[in-house]
DNA sequence: CTACCATACGTTAGCGTTAACGTAAATCCT
DNA sequence: AGGATTTACGTTAACGCTAACGTATGGTAG
């Protein structure tokens, strides 16, 4: 490996001093034109490439954050990582990703790394933290911004932006009653999902602002995959004949849905309208395709970041609690 | 923003020199038991964090990796994505993602800022480069892994993995032949992709392995999508009505051949067999279930992280050039 | 003509850490 | 016993950059 080339050996080459090249890479004022166009001539020739490691330490400012979702291999978070990077990248940032696999010590671990980085702030996913750690582990970074993840103080350096599954599946059940549908089943996900509690009261708010009663048997919890929306379909339809819409906790539960139907002789929309959540790209080829509760993720993470960069350089202000709606995308499924 | 506490701080409070305290940080020797356990316990007591910054500049050693991908959102390059995180977080680093979107410029501006970032290597995905670009970065980097993506000259700093697409494609076709078929239909993907070009190769090297002739007409370009599959289905079957059997590009392609199938009334598999490429959740439900080449991602990138560490820690030997075989899944589509 | 100011630089002193070397005391070996 | 080695520290000097301040020069306003 040889020796890097430094600040030092374009300021000899220009006989300038180091602060003067300084300022011609950094496109700062008090240089003229011409020393700024032959110093930028120099630090290409000699293939100057300025340290970005010595420039945080005296800058404190790594231009770096951290993204820390559960799973990039999901699509979900993968489309958030998407949105969030392309903003970065035009900002000058760049993201270190991690994954938790929503396990807290991971998440911890994940979290005390970024931070020996000196990221310059964080977008925390679906955070598994307890409050108490999470307020503090806010407290240790500059900036934090938190997608789907209530807070109960909001600090200064912090701000939240929620997808409105309860608004969502209201909009969902209203347009089910609209079309006439009274008995409406909920094929709800993990328990421990904020989503899935989010939903269920939306359900539920749904059902009530439609003057319908509430009734605990068509509630079902399903495994949040095919396999699980095939046996909750099994399991509803053999106690309630009467149900004609389900709202599925995601597509995939939906297409475990078509399964069962399929197999029960049940025809969708005729016999049971279905709704699914997050349109992923199987819920329009599905037959009849699939309509469903589309919530634009790539929008969701370019708005983490957007944020979090306003918050870092304090332009303007911004809201602490931002809110993204999912759309309703009809289809022929309902 | 109060003041960051530094070894100095630790040092002062511990009585001993700030060289003792990065002795105890860093579990180097030279330090007895207690001393560490003193320091280490003041450390945590006022709340000190190493300044990973200040360390890279001063060891020239970041802990960080680049990786740079085409598109996250892509679950091809998510899986890949994923497989790597995790070794690096087990291995003590941080990575920077980057997407590309196959765009020439905005990947050299992602490993431009990842040359200052002064990572300790980097993973390029498909990388869209010129030969002479890219040896001009791989020399630029301390270290370098390839996917996807041969290279002329194997410098030391590098090395590539590949997947070997020409030998499943060959495998498929050895399947397909031993099934008894003889009129194999190829629908290639976009030219430029080398995955599409390998497979054409594996396809023209497969059947002669098993003597049967070349016959243009069985090849027929498609968009690497499920409309594309489709298209080029009945573009073939209009012409060949005597193909017994088709290697679809991606499995979405073969879910366009299905929709095609449909409609013309052809039976799969009795009328046409299908193998797929990838094995994406959709292909285990479809009906008939499609058999189809699985790569593990996931495994790919964990195999590409580990070599750049391997690399990086100039442990051993390493293999310069990797494959990785995809393994035929056998369902029921053919 | 002086006082003031803007412009275009240079000097100095860190940012927080560790490599390399120095040193004093304890331990060991023959 | 006396030199060699080991252990447990401390000192010094970087790593490469920029903030903050200093200085010289020329212009400008009154």
């Amino acid at each position: 490996m040889t020796k890097r080339i430094t600040i030092a050996n374009v300021a000899k080459e220009a006989n300038v001093s180091m602060m003067t090249v300084s300022r011609a890479m950094n496109n700062k004022k008090g240089i003229s034109q011409e020393t700024r166009q032959k110093i930028l001539e120099i630090a290409e020739r000699i293939g100057y490439r300025p340290s970005g490691v010595a420039r945080a330490l005296a800058t404190n400012r790594s231009s770096t954050i951290g993204l820390v979702i559960p799973d990039v291999a999901n699509p979900f978070f993968s489309q958030i990582t998407r949105g969030a990077e392309d903003l970065a990248y035009l900002s000058g940032y760049n993201v270190f990703l991690v994954n938790t696999d929503e396990n807290i010590d991971r998440e911890k671990a994940a979290l005390n790394s970024l931070l020996e980085k000196q990221v310059d702030g964080a977008i925390l996913c679906s955070s598994r933290l307890s409050c108490e750690d999470l307020n503090k582990y806010i407290e240790d970074f500059p900036y934090t911004v938190l997608i789907n993840r209530d807070l109960d103080l909001l600090v200064e350096n912090s701000a939240t932006i929620n997808v409105d599954d309860s608004f969502g599946t209201q909009q969902a059940i209203s347009h089910l009653v609209a079309l006439g549908h009274t008995k409406i089943g909920l094929f709800a996900g993990p328990e421990e999902s904020t989503s899935s509690q989010r939903r269920m009261n939306g359900y539920l708010q749904g059902l009530e602002n439609n003057n319908l009663p509430i009734e605990e048997s068509l509630v079902v919890s399903s495994s949040p995959n095919t396999n699980g929306g095939y046996q909750a379909t099994k399991d509803l339809l053999s106690k309630r004949n009467d149900v004609t819409a389900i709202l599925a906790f995601n597509d995939l539960v939906a297409f475990g849905i078509y399964q069962a139907c399929e197999e029960l002789e049940y025809s969708i929309p005729d016999d049971i309208s279905v709704i699914g959540f997050d349109d992923i790209p199987l819920a329009a080829l599905m037959k009849p395709s699939l309509s469903t509760l589309r919530t634009d993720k790539r929008e969701l993470g370019h708005q983490a970041m957007q944020t979090l960069i306003t918050l870092i350089n304090n332009d303007e202000d911004i809201a602490r609690e931002q809110t993204i709606q999912p759309a309703l995308i009809l289809r022929d499924s309902g």
